[in-house]
DNA sequence: TAAACAAATAGATAATGCCGATTACTAAAA
DNA sequence: TTTTAGTAATCGGCATTATCTATTTGTTTA
């Protein structure tokens, strides 16, 4: 979403008009480099050709052929040559103060962009399906916060396929899904293993188990297609050889929480991963229904595109989550 | 002295501590220049090595080649190579706004430097003897600044020889003198004539001419040494074979005004300027004593270095003394 | 799978940077 | 004046770098 775009296209896309061929056909063909401005400017201070060249570990030669070349790239004398001594022109004056600012502004900016691949700071957008996003994520954010105070952290909701689609796009760096997706583009690394489990109100259900083949018995609540948890269902009932369709479908919703709640409220029974639910499973609000000898284990993974770098808060993060 | 001292000294002398050598052993000796920074721009706007280099006419490996360099010489990488197409990395984002800027401000450098060797403006700093920086410079100022207003018109009065020794010592860039000293690092250029006219007070004085030989019994004022009148009239008397010990000085003074000052109270005769006694000769205050057969004339010069460059507004001036 | 596209690599050549030795010039000293 | 010392410019040559074309490698699309 564009939330998350701007974040690498806002200059990346923008043309600029102008400045189009100054590079063209200057009088030498030569231009002002910054190797001529430190020499410019050891010789401006040394006042001496000669004191610049051992002031820079360079032969005397060397800096009369640079400082003749930065003259005749700016087409100026730069200073005059009085025999024993030199003096700057008035060219030369100008020119003095400038080159030590840009100079300055090259160091500053070495320096940023060093601090831009070690700094653990900025924002850092994690991308990640409902539930790792809701009940895992918050507090992964919260001791991650402690230890790098000067990172923005924002996480970003959607079902595992918006998810992994954005990071495709490039308009997310990366996530934390509960599906995988087939891309030699993406890495998946497992994180953390999940449960689904059968719940149900205790009003609408009270059995104590349930086999496979009765589930088609059971009134059904279902998430959309692009779910993760859906995806998982999905596959454990073809692992089991058992149709999808048969299923006694009443509902389709958006989201875990619309799920549970229409399960509380008798609509039907769902499965829903055990941590979504553990609160209300500990109240006896719901009832977690085991299916006969059959586990529906499920796995988180970070997922981003392998071919990506990733700043360092997006580094620091990765390693938070695999340690702590 | 300092006043035009610092014009030319001040950042000149400053040594500036620190930043020592910070250009010594960096990974490859590579260092982030001016070229690299452009094409590194050109990729990012063209989001492609290959439309980058069509842009900026030069091969795609030659692109690949300096990008790699760059990304050496910072210790990162500034795109991902993704295989269709590349995206920027946090330190390319980071990097590009800054190149611009780097570009443009080296743009505006050149502007300035092209600028200060054709813009007439800034300080015009004139040393001028007394009779040409009191009675002719004024005016001269005046209509220059007319046509340059730009620029900021200073005159410096001190006698012929300091003048010239601070031109000499580069404490100033050119003068008006009234005596020529004799030095291959200066140029003597004849500007206008003068004449020295011997002048008393009708009241010590009512001869109508006097010979060279009477001069000796004429109560004397005189200036200092240095002075470009003194040393006129000196060459004069040296001419005609008049030995200036046998002159009757009664006092020597620092300027023309203390010179004509006390010509006025009668305290001695003495050769002044016409210039500067005009107006008393034409009102009959002063009364000017022609010496039989012999004039003294005496030219005024500009002086300046002749291997030091003019900067546009001192080059202007030059030509509009000529002129106009 | 083949075709098209983009960047990396390789090998060759031209341009440039850099050096040591020398020259030319100036200023100071003898 | 001549000599000496100091400083920048020039020269010839070597080393490095920039740039090119042709090719390879890898990715995406048909």
């Amino acid at each position: 979403m564009p939330i998350t775009k701007t974040l690498f296209m806002e200059e990346f896309a923008a043309p600029r008009a102008g400045k189009k061929l100054n590079c063209s056909i200057s009088r030498k063909g030569k231009i002002m480099d910054v190797h001529h401005l430190k020499i410019f400017v050891s010789v401006y201070k040394n006042k001496s050709f000669t004191r610049a060249s051992e002031d820079m570990h360079i032969s005397q030669p060397t800096i009369s052929e640079h400082i003749k070349n930065l003259e005749n790239s700016l087409d100026c004398r730069l200073f005059d040559r009085l025999g024993r001594s030199i003096m700057p022109t008035a060219e030369g004056d100008v020119l003095y103060p400038r080159a030590l600012q840009l100079l300055d502004d090259l160091d500053t900016i070495q320096e940023e962009i060093t601090d831009a691949g070690t700094g653990v700071k900025g924002r850092l957008i994690i991308g990640a399906s409902t539930i790792p996003g809701t009940y895992i994520l918050p507090r992964v954010a919260y001791s991650f916060k402690k230890q790098y105070p000067d990172v923005a952290f924002e996480i970003l909701i959607e079902d595992s396929g918006k998810i992994t689609s954005m990071i495709l796009q490039h308009d997310l760096l990366c996530g934390i899904v509960g599906a995988r997706m087939v891309s030699d583009k993406l890495d998946f690394e497992p994180l953390l293993e999940d449960e689904l489990v059968l719940v149900a109100s205790p009003k609408l259900l009270d059995k104590k188990t349930v086999s496979v083949e009765n589930l088609k018995t059971i009134p059904f609540l279902q998430r959309e297609t692009g779910s993760g948890t859906r995806q998982t269902f999905e596959n454990y009932l073809e692992k089991v050889h058992f149709t999808p369709e048969t299923l006694n479908i009443v509902a389709s919703l958006g989201s875990t929480s619309a799920v549970k709640q229409a399960v509380k409220e008798s609509l039907g029974a769902s499965v829903i991963s055990r941590i979504a639910v553990q609160e209300e499973l500990d109240s006896g609000v719901l009832l977690e229904i085991p299916i006969l000898n059959n586990k529906m284990k499920r796995q988180f993974y970070m997922v981003r595109q392998n071919k990506r770098t990733l700043p360092p808060q997006y580094r620091a993060f990765c390693n938070h989550l695999k340690i702590g």
